[in-house]
DNA sequence: CCTCCACAGGAAGCGCAGGAGT
DNA sequence: ACTCCTGCGCTTCCTGTGGAGG
């Protein structure tokens, strides 16, 4: 006894959301407003292998959070839905080539999405020269018209090795033929590539332009009819939410994520109703999160020393200055260093990196806002630098304290 | 005014990992 | 598979700078 009203709880918890999956970053909604246009390019360029002709290769570029994906995915599916019912033979492969960073796993990644049934090893082991066989053979034994979605294109590193073998492999192929969509955010990367894979990978080039906050505000209705329960969210939470992802990017997952997050603190409040008070609030959880995600991946000795920052800015009691003037929670520079030499040697973490660098990870660390630093000025003897931690140094403390332990 | 202090930040160089070339 | 090269993180050394203090 005793569980059941725990689940009855969780079961019966009021909630904001009607379908909480339908405002996952990773859904793909089945229309996307504004990318019309791009959708029926891609869509035309790519029909032709319904009369059995290869398509050219695609390049998309555009500032994430911009539909690219979204977009590319919709269409292959309508593509191939398409195509089934027709009984051609058309297939598409999605690589997100941040994981799958060489010409190797991206051919590994295709033939396993290609064979679904067979064991995860079946084709571990071998050759990119083996695999690329494979691959090639397929479509030319099933007379397929493979479509290979490359996202996040830039992240290859022997993409002209793997655009040549592609685009080659075309000549061995009678009936059927390999299809490159890529998508990057990245447009400078295109001109660093050899001529040749330039030119066949952007046998058609198309630009995603970022949203308005008129057109977030139209795709965050269209989620929200999905994704929560009617009148739920006031309209002003959804302009609001608009406007912060149009004033920061332009950028629809953000837009997105800052609508979820706020449906959660309404329900973490029990309240019915997601007010603009939340997406404010949302705004700062989803920027304290993206600062604690920065930080993890921080140079070790770059956390020591925001650690330390963090530490001394909790004990310090408001500076006075000669001045009379009051300045808070500053430290000076020099004294952060020594502090920092025994932080390391505190937590097991031997040679601590000279002054010299320490510098430069102050400025590291200012760069990305997460401290500000200020000239000393007068009522201070020598030039140096007072130094402020910009986020919260409780939470910075517990974080870090965290890792160094275990 | 000069000197010292307490740093800031440039220059050179070192050891190392990983990519390119063969 | 091998060396060669390059970029990166870092140290060492050094010069510069603004204010305090005599």
């Amino acid at each position: 006894m005793g569980l059941q009203h725990v689940f009855e709880a969780e079961f019966s918890k009021p909630t904001v959301f009607l379908d909480r999956n339908k405002i996952m970053p990773h859904y793909t909604p089945q229309n996307l407003p504004f990318r019309e246009e791009q959708q029926a390019t891609i869509s035309g360029i790519v029909a032709v292998t319904l009369r059995g002709q290869r398509p050219d290769n695609i390049f998309i570029y555009g500032k994430p959070g911009t539909g690219k994906t979204s977009t590319a995915k919709h269409v292959m599916d309508e593509l191939c839905s398409f195509a089934e019912k027709k009984s051609l033979k058309v297939k598409h492969v999605y690589v997100n080539c941040r994981t799958h960073n060489k010409k190797y796993k991206v051919l590994l990644k295709s033939l396993r999405e290609i064979y679904p049934s067979e064991p995860d090893k079946a084709f571990q082991g071998y050759s990119a020269a083996y695999l690329y066989e494979k691959l090639v053979s397929f479509v030319r034994d099933t007379q397929t018209h493979l479509i290979m979605v490359l996202d996040e294109l830039d992240k290859v590193r022997d993409l002209d090795d793997l655009i040549y073998s592609v685009t080659r492999s075309n000549d061995e192929i009678q009936v059927g033929g390999i299809t490159v969509i890529g998508i990057s955010n990245n447009l400078l990367f295109k001109d660093a590539l050899d001529p040749r894979t330039k030119s066949s990978l952007c046998q058609q080039e198309m630009i995603f332009p970022p949203y308005n906050a008129e057109q977030l505000r139209t795709i965050l209705e269209q989620r929200v009819q999905e994704a929560f329960a009617p009148q739920a969210v006031d309209s002003g939470a959804i302009s609001l939410a608009a406007a912060i992802a149009a004033q920061e990017s332009g950028d629809a997952r953000t837009a997105i994520k800052l609508l979820l997050r706020a449906g959660e603190l309404a329900d973490d409040e029990k309240t019915t109703q997601v007010t603009d008070q939340h997406v404010k609030n949302a705004r700062k959880s989803v920027e304290q999160e993206i600062i604690l995600e920065h930080i993890t991946v921080l140079p070790e000795h770059e956390k020591l020393v925001l650690y330390t920052i963090a530490a001394l800015t909790l004990n310090r009691k408001p500076l006075q200055r000669l001045s009379g003037e009051k300045v808070e929670g500053v430290l000076y520079s020099g004294e952060v260093y020594e502090e920092y030499e025994r932080t390391a040697k505190k937590f097991k973490f031997n040679d601590p990196v000279s002054a010299r660098w320490y510098r430069e990870y102050i400025n590291q660390l200012e760069m990305y806002g997460l401290i500000v630093t200020t000239a000393s000025g007068p009522g201070v003897k020598g030039q140096t630098r007072f130094i402020k931690l910009k986020v919260d140094a409780l939470k910075i403390k517990e974080v870090l304290e965290k890792e160094f332990a275990g």
